[in-house]
DNA sequence: CTGAAAGCGCTTACAG
DNA sequence: CTGAAAGCGCTTACAG
């Protein structure tokens, strides 16, 4: 049976030094004013009893907690635990710590989440909506408290604050302007959830896509889902598959329901990208796996994470709080793989 | 410009109301000896000030930081990401924070993570290896200071502690043996870095099952490999090609090897799983992508989380500390899709 | 260069 | 049922 032993402290130290908890302090934290000599001591006396510094104690005392909070619909999405990745790695090198919170796409649990961070102390949070919120009411709080926010991906709309996003109009404007200058001439696109901004988005990419190049609009050629899933998009690729003419392009908003597309249509006979040309969204680690490898948008889910982790921690030591509310939008870049790759 | 405001404390509350602070603490902590009265205006004055607990003062105060930390190798590895989901999904039930740290699979950087944890005074932790830890001695002092450890996946051999793992060895056994079942004869292995003794009783239980059933063992259908990649799959699908007697079914260590296989095999006008049945390891998501689908193990990744987290605390919650060290070993399953259906 | 003192915001054993 | 008091382990303004 091992009891907890109780830690060595500041104290402790002093007392074995003869010297004062303050000097320790100092010591410790390298401060100019303490003498060479002092501080070796006290260091190697801190070695010697294994002296840990209670950092809870520390934050309380400077009210400052070194650690951020993220809210995520779910850790086990890839693109986000890309971001989360990113948040971490820039966290870490830059001291702060990051404590997780999976929202699961529930507005209520969200809100609990939210109040749990306010008396957590963190001092700036990351946030990815979940995917039913339109109300930010209870974001308000944080800004009484001086608790910075970045939001990322699926980010509020009409409310001042941090946002890292991508350009989604222009991006899915560039995959579906690849598909046309690679001779497509009907080109379809699967939708995401049109509530949802970024799909919108898309979809307005798309169109504007189609407009610019005088290629005839057709309403039919559009179909929307609901969460984009793999088999939603085996759905929609045998709708396009009973048109009396079929698309020789088609652009879909996420990677799952792309992939869905080229085995449908393999398994129908048509060619991939010969007769049909595919491209996807997001660079799933899938993309590069299905034959053929799929064309895609590279979403930039890492350097979103380090993006919003850099410019939360900005704000975190802008003590002053003179920064006013800042959008970083990241580049996206057109993966061009073999399911576009037709002439 | 915003100042940070101060918050409202116990004492404003206190003094707002007329009563101690004592009173307003135990009211807030819904203490027996309160009055409902008193716990009832206490309540309501709170809400009425927005008063937020410092709940690191009281983190401070009671010496329970109410947080786990949780080091992984990377977050952006869908195994580690579904553990991850559910030590949180526990935790967050039981009031418990998460804070990550990703050891990026260096020892160095593990060690570095361990310090911070010590001081961060977290109440325990859970851990995957960095793939070059052998030594174990960071750890200890977790022990000294009553903070209970869990490891999962990759943990440390001979140091007595807790583990969540699966049984490896029978895992393997039932995918070659549900190859043999199949009608293969001929049973290739794709093996893991062989210093990581999880792939080494992968390798053990195919060879248990090769000689169970009598089949003739030839060393050179195992092929070990460093990372498992994608890549090194590719070329050992090839190496199996080439012989004179081509592997009628081979079990692989992972998902993503098995995929490679599958592919490299059918361009080469090999049927599967006519020609060569394919098991993996892992049930990735691509294994319900890729064509045909794959025969894999449920890991339990998530359930790993779960019982992780649950282990944890319980250790956490033992004041005493009267609970021995304890390995739980999650059952696998087989899932059986197309790429072993034959007959 | 070092120390004494106050205090961060809570909780809790003790007293009544 | 309520309160006064002590104290958790640090840090820092002030003094010397």
């Amino acid at each position: 049976m091992v009891m907890k032993q109780s830690r060595t402290t500041l104290k402790d130290l002093a007392e074995d030094l003869n010297l004062s908890p303050s000097t320790i302090s100092r010591a410790l934290a390298n401060h100019p004013a303490i003498s060479d000599a002092t501080k070796k001591k006290v260091q190697k006396k801190a070695e010697e009893l294994g002296f840990i510094p209670n950092s809870i104690a520390s934050s309380f005392r400077k009210k400052k907690s070194q650690s951020i909070g993220v809210i995520v619909p779910r850790i086990d999405i890839h693109f986000h635990s890309l971001v989360i990745s990113g948040i971490e790695e820039f966290a870490y090198k830059t001291g702060y710590n990051v404590t997780i919170f999976q929202s699961k796409d529930s507005t209520t649990r969200e809100k609990e989440i939210v109040k749990l961070l306010q008396n957590k102390m963190v001092e700036g949070v990351i946030i990815c909506l979940a995917i039913e919120t339109y109300d930010y009411d209870h974001f308000k709080k944080f800004k009484k408290l001086g608790v910075p926010l970045v939001f990322y991906d699926r980010v509020p709309s009409n409310y001042d604050t941090n946002k890292i996003v991508i350009n989604d109009f222009e991006s899915a404007f560039k995959a579906t302007e690849h598909l046309i200058k690679r001779g497509c001439k009907r080109i379809a696109h699967i939708a995401g959830n049109q509530s949802t901004p970024i799909f919108k988005e898309r979809l307005e990419g798309y169109k504007s896509a189609i407009r610019k190049h005088n290629l005839s609009f057709d309403e039919k050629l559009i179909i929307p889902c609901k969460s984009l899933s793999y088999e939603e998009g085996v759905q929609c690729a045998e709708s396009f598959l009973k048109f009396s003419s079929i698309p020789d392009g088609i652009f879909c908003a996420n990677d799952y329901t792309a992939v869905s597309v080229i085995q449908v249509f393999r398994k129908a006979g048509m060619r991939i990208p010969e007769d049909t040309a595919v491209v996807g969204f997001s660079n799933y680690p899938i993309s590069r796996v299905i034959e053929p490898h799929l064309t895609t948008i590279n979403d930039r889910a890492f350097q979103m994470g380090v993006e919003a982790s850099k410019l939360l921690i900005r704000l975190i030591e802008d003590e002053k709080r003179t920064l006013k509310s800042e959008t970083i939008s990241l580049e996206t870049e057109l993966i061009v793989r073999e399911s576009s790759m037709k002439d």
